[in-house]
This record gives C-alpha cells, structure tokens and sequence, in this order.
DNA sequence: ATAAAAGTTTAGGCTAGTCTAAAAAATAAT
DNA sequence: ATTATTTTTTAGACTAGCCTAAACTTTTAT
C-alpha cells in the first residue's frame, strides 16, 4: 500500500515525464513539489527500493510499468472527482483540483469504479484532460496550443495546460469555455500575442494565455 | 487544522462520552482505537493545550464547546458519505463504514455543504443514525433496544447499534432490514433471546443482536 | 488502614517524511 | 584541461504519532 507522500511523487513523476522523457531531475520534482532537492532524493531510494521508479544516482529517474500503473490509477481517481465535483456538485472548474488532491487518495477500487458508473464513464475531466479507464487506458490528447496553430486556421477548444485557478478565472472572466470556436486571425511576432475571433468577437490574448490553451484543429 | 489522528481522537471521544459522560478514560479511548494508553495520553494533552478537550491528570476527559463541535462536524461528514455511498454508488451498508472512514477528513466546507445538497438533506444515514446539519444540530434519537422492550410492544426497526459488517450481514442474511415492523412476542428469561415477528414469520434472536437493534415504539 | 491491583502518565525510542548544511558528482566556462 | 558552477546526494537533526518499560496515582480488596 502506497503512503500519501509516494502517491504523489509518482504523479508528480508521471507528468514531468511528459517533458522530460530520459529522466526526471530531481530538482524537477523538487521545484514540481515544492519540496527540497534532499527529500527528493531520499524518496526516490524509497520508491527505487520497491521498484516503482527506475533510477540510477546522478541520472534522473523513469517511473516503472508498475510506478507508471500506479501513477495512472493516481490520476483517475483524481479526474474522475473532478468530473463529480463540477457535474454533480456545482463546483465551477477553478475549484476543483485542491479538493481532488485530497479525494485522489482514498483508497478503494469498488469506491472509483462505482463513481465512474455513476457519472456515465466520462472520458475528460472539466479541463478537458483524459480520465483514464479502470485499465488504465485513455485517448492521447490530439490538440495544439493556440500559440502554435497558425494564422486563419480555427478549431474547439478542448483543454487548458495549465489549470491553476488564476488562469481558468481569466478564461471564464473573458467567456472563453471548452467547446468554443476559435480561429486565430492574427499573430503578433514582437510580442507573440495572438488576435482571435471567438462568440463573433475579436479578442487580442497574450503569449501566456495562448500557450495554455488547447486547439483541436476542424477536419 | 486538525490532523487526521487529532479528528479521529475527537470522534472516539465524543462516541464515549455516551457512556461515559463524566469522563473518558485514558482506557476507554485506547480499546475504542486499538492503541496504547501512552499514545492517548500523549494525544490528550496535546488536544488539551488546543482547548478542544477539558482535561485533569488522572481524571478523564471531556470534550470542550469547540471539541464537541469539531467532532460534529466529523460526524456529519462521516454519514453524509455513507448516504452518498448506499444511495448513489449502490454500496451496501455493511460495505460503506471504511470507506466514509476516509472520506471523512476530506478538508472543504463546501464541499460538504453541496453534498448535503446534492443528496437532499439527508436526515439518518444507512444505518439509522442522524446526520447533523450544517449549524451541527442534529434529532436525539428517540429509540429503544429490543432487549429493553416487554413482550408485546411492537414498533419500527430504525437503527443499529453496532454497524460492523459482520452484525449487518446477519441482519440481510434475516431479512431485517430498517423500516421493518418487529413484535415482540415472548422473551426468554434464561437466555435472554427474544422471539419476534416480522415479515408476519417468527424469528428467535440472541440477546446480542436484540441488544443491538434499535426499535421505534408505535405510538 | 494498608496492601494489592488496576489505570495513567512519563521517559526514552522508533519510523516516515521533512529540513539544513556539507560533500560529491556532473556540467559549463574559461 | 583545469576551474567554476550547478546539481545531486549524504549526514545529521527535527516533528508527529506511535511504541515499550518503568514510575506514579487511584481504586479495590483485605
């Protein structure tokens, strides 16, 4: 059984595998966790020790099938309550994920399995991030970031990268929702702002903005 | 905060206050949550200097206003995801005490306050006991043990007293079931087991689950 | 009233998970 | 190629919550 503390260096571990694919730095996870590089390092041993990670000293470290499993199931339980908090409780999406980081490690299979039938097997949470299957299966996301589509292409947006309450406030502040269309009309190359026409309407977005949020491109 | 140890503390405590409402001893607490007496006194004194319990050396202890109501609030929490749990998630109710064991420290007012919601305000949870509501008010439950009552009263099976999975396997393993009607029909002085009616069949039971059933008297 | 038993507290130790400070290894810069 | 910088690991310490063993109170029994 899995303490609080290694769940969640093994989530931390999943996701920055997405940007470091040859090993994840320990002060990656560190900074990912806000914690201190030493503590990293002890729980790595730790998670090393019962095989979940793979890790030689000074290389970075790869989850195993079996810490990747274990990260994956992590990530169900919590997509999966973020989708009961915003569908069945009234949460909005900014408020979910503080409250999820608790509920994600409640231990019970029959628990997320039966809440997953309950909310009809979604397959993204209010984000728009796939919820993997009992499993462990899910759809690889094919969206880009604003900042990459280029000039007249349009397309829905299906998802935010970065899903702090502070941006999503934004978002909804500026009526931009999953599901809305958006066509990039101009980019600005000084400052990489982009102008994009969204509910009929011209919107100028920073860089920032137009790279945290997910585009999938119209067929 | 409270942590998940000083909650679970509070909790035992004001379940034992019941029986003994001059003072929990040090005993009591350490049999109710199978840890030695030295851990409870370290606790004690530890939830003393937080105000949240009354307590001399040697003389037992007694939950403060604030304790009490901290560990209503654990209380409320506990019973609205047991509801959730039989009501939403087809758990049955020798299946939900664990996992509303965990669900309970969860951290959110509001989420508590939506559920409570969501489910309808809710006013006993699967195994009869009352769900206090936000403010902490909660019914006293006016209620007898079957053992306590004279042949020929007959009532309403309302409650449990011991919700272990084994005592509530039994119960659907007879068919008793909550909002049943029991008459008793004949007790045996040697024994103490009781012979009642329901279903419009007789039963025998032992003075254990007689003990342990809760009736509402017809009035 | 005193001795025995039962209950409670204190003292000191252990583990998980964190930290700071220092040492060691890897990487970058000259 | 050697030095400087950055990154990582190790060593040692701290806290919460638990434990055992011993000391101390209170209660019970004679």
């Amino acid at each position: 059984m899995l303490s609080l503390s290694e769940e969640n260096y093994l989530k931390s571990i999943f996701h920055l595998q997405r940007s470091y694919p040859n090993g994840v730095s320990t002060n990656a996870i560190s900074e990912e966790m806000e914690t201190k590089a030493s503590s990293v390092s002890d729980m790595i041993k730790k998670l090393s020790k019962k095989e979940l990670v793979i890790y030689k000293k000074y290389q970075g470290v790869k989850l195993s099938a079996t810490g990747r499993s274990k990260a994956v199931q992590i990530i169900r339980r919590h997509r999966l309550w973020e989708y009961f908090l915003v569908e069945k409780l009234n949460f909005n999406w900014d408020e979910v994920h503080e409250i999820a980081e608790q509920l994600e490690h409640i231990k019970s299979e029959k628990l997320i399995n039966q809440l997953d039938e309950f909310l009809d097997f979604p397959v993204r949470d209010p984000h728009g991030d796939p919820i993997p299957d009992a499993e462990g299966n899910f759809k690889a996301n094919n969206h880009q970031l604003i900042s990459e589509l280029k000039t007249g292409s349009s397309g829905i947006c299906v998802g935010v990268r970065d899903s702090s309450a502070e941006f999503l406030q934004y978002l909804d502040k500026n009526n931009i929702a999953l599901g809305n269309e958006i066509t990039v009309l101009e980019k600005e190359e000084f400052d990489k702002s982009v102008l994009i026409s969204i509910h009929h309407k011209e919107l100028r977005i920073s860089n920032q903005i137009a790279n945290n949020l997910f585009i999938k491109l119209e067929e």
